[in-house]
DNA sequence: GATGAATGAGTCTTCATTCAT
DNA sequence: CATGAATGAAGACTCATTCAT
């Protein structure tokens, strides 16, 4: 057995955890965490259902493998987006168009996304440690940016803390707006507004 | 029977109403909608699990009128102190302050309100054609605000609808932000730093 | 309400819970415990499959209850049997006819007691503690009245543990003869036949 | 292909069969039959789940078989001892001490023996019928020993078949005290003072 | 009105068996 | 022959709702 090269059963392996977790994706973005059955995972991921118990051990695992998954893939593509930038204007644009874009082209995920995220103030619920990590992480790396900013005199004194979290929850909702189909208007439009309101709230230029 | 008094068994028929929906947010708050049993609620409410039944026809029905409730108290809450206000600047401020401040005391309806407001983006959830009426009667109210800000020439040309459905995802994220005891400032300073982050982005001073 | 007298709703709990313990020593004699499915409890008690879970917390429950229930019957009768009795002889001969009878009267019961004795021997078996309890304790007593034979001088110098073990084997085993349907002999026969063969080994008439 | 001689197939067939059956014994004598899974006879015997059923129909015929071997094994063992015997107490003696020290080397065996013997009552119980048989052939060969010493007139006159059964249930059940851990008392110890409980009651001498 | 015992549809999970490779 | 991924039937348990008292 090559030592580079994944053998056929992990390929068929790695092949069918993805095509349980697009399923699943799908049928959460749908009907909410309890409302959906095993069932449904099952057939949508066009697999019996004992077969989702061969790759994860329960309906939970999958969900939170899903959300996981796919919340990796956003906090890598941003990293990657924001190294690209060299002022604070354009990293805080590259946070917001990055993130706008990729629920644009993953509504679903974002449906599962936010509601998650909301049932975080239900003490009972069942955002585990890990995803809070992950949740976490995104906003520091905002903060990061807008400290760094400060210090460097790019944008005028305001607390980094508080306003990356500001700037994290319009984000989220100009990209709600769109999901539900409220906002008509071109990505690059509704992208420019919400930076344009923050910046001209932190831009040194309007502070004197 | 005399027409404008109520009758003993109305004001009985009420005040069990009322303690049915105070335990009811008072579990809801702990558990969300599927992990809450009727037997939780009944336990709750120190009534039988029949008992509510008599008043309300579903789990269901009880968690929308909970919610229904107290979204109306806050909304009334808001128009009546908004009302009050001549500025646009201190309508702005009292919108902001009236919801941090009524969350800050209802931080189990703040759970279930915010749960709920993420269920907006589940096709199939349980949010209700009325309680969907009542979020957005709450934005309206702001736009209306902001229009008459903008054609006043109180504030910058922004557009009156996006910018209401900012201010009002920042003024959740600072409530979030203090219900799960990440900010230990003092609610005003709260309030005044976001006010100051938006209104530095509008306020027709900083257009120049 | 009387102090002394039970109240309705507990006289109805405990003919509900009579009503599916004898239902599921019904079951249980026929099919072991795992291939007896709550439904079959269920139909045998004429409930629903639901309203087991009132009385008891799971299947295992039920299972133990029933068993234990007959087991503390059958302890009791057996001790008020050997009570009455004066000599040695007497007892030992209560001791196997009571349980003999006892049996006859509930075949189901003993392949029950069977074979969840027999499940002693299988380290991960359901046998709970207190079951386990049952068991010894009538092996005690047996062991405690020829303890007190051998030192009265009743019977000769045998080891009261092992024997009243071996007295415990042959009664199982008469027992089971009858069940099986082996021995169509009448019952005091196959006690008497039990009963003289031991004595003869114990009396100290045939020691010389 | 020779005919007398095993092919290298049949061979290699045998060898699977023999470690397939000796992993089943390990395996049931932990957790009796349902809460054994296939995973768990495969997994012991470092086969494919999938190769189990190449040389076994299903589970239960594995268990079966196993049962089978173990149960020939221990009939031909004490026919080969009883038969170097001459007179019914050395017979009697061969036949206790032969299976008391054949369950004392396989414990394993014994619990999956005794377990399975119990099941016998239990009417839909799994023992086969072929199962029955060879249980049976070894109470008759107890009750032959004991029918020709009653005509030989080396013993009393009891009934031969009750009194097989009787001692059949005691050798059972000094076993299972050894399994158990219950008697520390060397092989032997035990085997006499079971063979003199018996003999003393059955002995001519004694009957005067 | 108030109660809470009874119901049974609905869910997750397990596991013996099959079959394509 | 050997494998182990896939299957789906079966089973324990939960809980919203009803209804006789």
């Amino acid at each position: 057995m090559p030592v580079l090269a994944k053998t056929k059963s992990e390929v068929l392996s790695e092949f069918r955890c993805a095509e349980i977790l697009d399923a699943a994706r799908k049928v959460f973005s749908r009907k909410n965490f309890e409302q959906t059955t095993v069932d449904d995972i099952a057939a949508a991921a066009h697999v019996a259902k004992g077969t989702l118990y061969l790759y994860y051990k329960s309906k939970r695992e999958i969900y939170m493998e899903a959300l996981r998954r796919d919340i990796v893939a956003l906090s890598e593509e941003t990293d990657r987006r924001i190294q690209a930038c060299d002022t604070a204007a354009e990293k805080i644009r590259a946070f917001i168009s990055t993130r706008v874009k990729f629920f644009e082209e993953n509504r679903g995920f974002f449906r599962i996304y936010y509601s998650e995220f909301a049932s975080y103030y239900v003490p009972l619920a069942p955002a585990s440690k890990g995803l809070r990590e992950l949740y976490v992480r995104q906003a520091k790396r905002l903060e990061a940016i807008l400290q760094q900013a400060v210090e460097k005199g790019e944008i005028r004194g305001i607390c980094p803390r508080s306003t990356a979290l500001r700037l994290y929850d319009m984000t989220l909702g100009v990209i709600a707006e769109r999901v539900l189909g409220w906002s008509k208007a071109p990505v690059e439009d509704d992208i420019e507004a919400l930076f344009g309101l923050l910046w001209r709230g932190i831009d040194k230029e309007h502070e004197i």
